[in-house]
DNA sequence: TTGGAAGTTGACATTTTGGTCAGGTTCTTC
DNA sequence: GAAGAACCTGACCAAAATGTCAACTTCCAA
């Protein structure tokens, strides 16, 4: 009796159940979609067809749309202040944000759709974030910039406001990806390769590296 | 007779055509909800609403959606390249530079749904912007990389990439109007005020012009 | 004054969309 | 192998969207 659903987790394993494969898949799907085409601007047949599956099926899933909104919300919040781990006191300024710029640009290009879906949700006033999500944001970003701060005290870098030091970073590196095509017009390329991203870190570091005061 | 229309509001003058107010009243709404919702995302009575205007009344000035939408592509590419006026090659690097991130600063926050609009379509491929438009935007991108250029050249400033040099500046410019919910929240304020664009500039113009080599 | 052009609009036709549902198949456990 | 949970899906519906239209008013030049 009791035993219903406590017994009954599917498989052995909870992650090879059909339905969390299902799941996964029409994120991935809707990730990409909402990146294009925004919350309003996307159609759930949309999704469906993206991933190969009939709209019912993915109703099966998720009962709304906003419901499939906010889950690629909360899915990609988990990986956001990857980045900010390289931004740690003990390490060199140069070479910490050397490597930290490279990372976000990595991210940019290997991972476009979600950097996008993120552009977007925050050109539409990030009425989808949650007060407990902006908050974390928050406390991530005063917790690197106080590592920043802590830098400029120690006399290894030039005095700087480390809040738009680090809007400054995002500004820059997620350019390339989410506007790949004013960057690549301004490139004059048809698009955008690796190597444009490699010269791009180049010159994102030395500017920023130099105009802080933190040439070797 | 020739007395009445002459002083009509409507009269011999084109533009005070009630046509012609209107097509303006549209446009404006339209930029102001695209901006917020993408091509996809807008419905037509929204723009209607927005500019009070009855639905119909806008079908009689557009024939459709996208017709409004390439509308105001073209009459915001207008004004796109006007910050780059300050970007001459007599001018000193450092005032130049400093001039142009203010301008672009202030167009990100006085026009923020044009700024939007305009990211947005980005964001989406620009998939609406003609070849011709595109080509504008490089010609206008590579006069004023050349100003950098001849910069370097003689010595003014430090060598750098002129396009990703100016790829930065975009970026960092557009990224407090279009992002503001990120930028606010990472400055943990609830919205952004004259005074945070003022320490955005600064901030900017120290990091970017040192970076270059250009401080005094 | 008048005739035609410009502008206005409520009502309508058509298509698309979000979301539901009933009846089915497959999987897991005992 | 039986029972029930998990999963699948074609068909459907109500709401919402785009775009049309015909009748109407206002404007303007001669």
């Amino acid at each position: 009796m009791a035993g219903q659903k406590a017994a009954r987790p599917g498989g052995k394993n909870p992650e090879d159940r059909v339905g969390a494969r299902n799941r996964e898949k029409i994120l991935r799907a809707a990730v990409d979609v909402f990146a294009r085409k925004g919350l309003d601007g996307t159609r759930i047949q949309e999704i469906a067809d993206h991933c190969g599956l009939p709209k019912a099926n993915v109703y099966y899933y998720f009962s709304t749309k906003q419901e499939i909104y906010t889950h690629v919300i909360e899915h990609l919040l988990t990986g956001w202040d990857k980045a900010f781990e390289h931004i740690t006191p003990d390490r060199d300024p140069r070479e910490a944000i050397a490597v930290y710029v490279r990372a976000k640009l990595d991210y940019s290009r290997k991972h476009a759709a979600e950097s996008r879906f993120f552009a977007n949700e925050m050109l539409r006033g990030a009425h989808f974030l949650s007060k407990q999500q902006k908050l974390h944001m928050q406390r991530v970003t005063r917790e690197r910039s106080a590592v920043v701060e802590g830098w400029v005290r120690d006399g290894k870098m030039a005095p700087v406001d480390a809040r738009h030091f680090f809007i400054m970073l995002w500004a820059a590196t997620q350019f390339y990806g989410d506007f790949e095509p004013l960057a690549a017009n301004a490139l004059e390329k048809s698009k955008l390769a690796k190597a444009d991203y490699d010269a791009a870190a180049a010159a994102i570091t030395t500017i920023v590296l130099d105009g802080c005061g933190v040439s070797a």
